[in-house]
DNA sequence: ATCAAGATTACCT
DNA sequence: GGTAATCTTGATA
């Protein structure tokens, strides 16, 4: 087995379809002490700095959204709906806006610990283990990613991502984001074709 | 100060 | 397929 790295800077520091992309197959990894929760990344969606309507950059800069005009590769983690977090990844140049929402995880590594923290158990039939992380809410629950965690540096030890290979183009399927109003046309939701821990087909 | 909408989820028929 | 839950945020006045 090869040495997992850490993604460096430059990976995010790119073209957010393209960070969106090559983010499928990478590892999502939560650290606390000696606890360690961890999974494949398969589904995201891209959230642009310019022209993106349905992006929280488009109306500019504000308290709630400024760590998505920060540095890339730092964590934006935003409430809504009263009750639920979404984590996004930081892309691209400071002060642009762009960001990429972590949709869905095929966990790995602290499955007990992930299902604790969703189900209030740790042992879970195969029907909870597919509805563990299909969705970025149940991402921030399983992992306990809240308010806390926004801003937070990817090239840290709490939250980071493990490098892995490409999945090629040919297993990428495109579609529109989910749960948005604006700019529907634009397909930037990406996932890994036929993975079953992906949200919706 | 007020208010409507929201990058969702779980549970219902 | 439909909708309640739940409250922060941003826009408007």
């Amino acid at each position: 087995m090869s040495n997992p790295v850490k993604l460096p800077i430059e990976f995010y520091n790119r073209e957010v379809k393209s960070v969106a992309k090559s983010l499928l197959g990478k590892i999502f990894v939560r650290r606390n002490d000696d606890l360690v929760m961890s999974g494949i990344i398969v589904e995201v969606e891209a959230y642009n700095g310019k022209g993106d309507e349905a992006s929280h950059s488009f109306n500019g800069m504000t308290k709630r959204n400024e760590i998505m005009f920060g540095r890339a590769g730092h964590l934006y983690v935003y409430f809504t709906y009263g009750m639920h977090f979404c984590a996004n990844v930081v892309t691209g140049k400071e002060g642009f806006g762009a960001a990429v929402l972590i949709r869905a995880i095929e966990p790995i590594d602290g499955i007990s610990t992930l299902a604790k923290n969703r189900f209030f158990k740790e042992n879970i039939s195969h029907k909870e283990l597919i509805n563990l992380c299909n969705g970025p809410a149940k991402i921030c629950q399983a992992f306990s990613i809240i308010r806390e965690q926004n801003g937070i540096n990817l090239s840290g030890d709490e939250i980071y991502i493990l490098d892995a290979p490409e999945i090629p183009t040919s297993k990428i399927v495109s579609t529109p984001r989910i749960g948005i109003k604006k700019s529907i046309d634009l397909l930037w939701r990406y996932y890994i074709k036929d993975n079953p821990f992906v949200s919706k087909k």
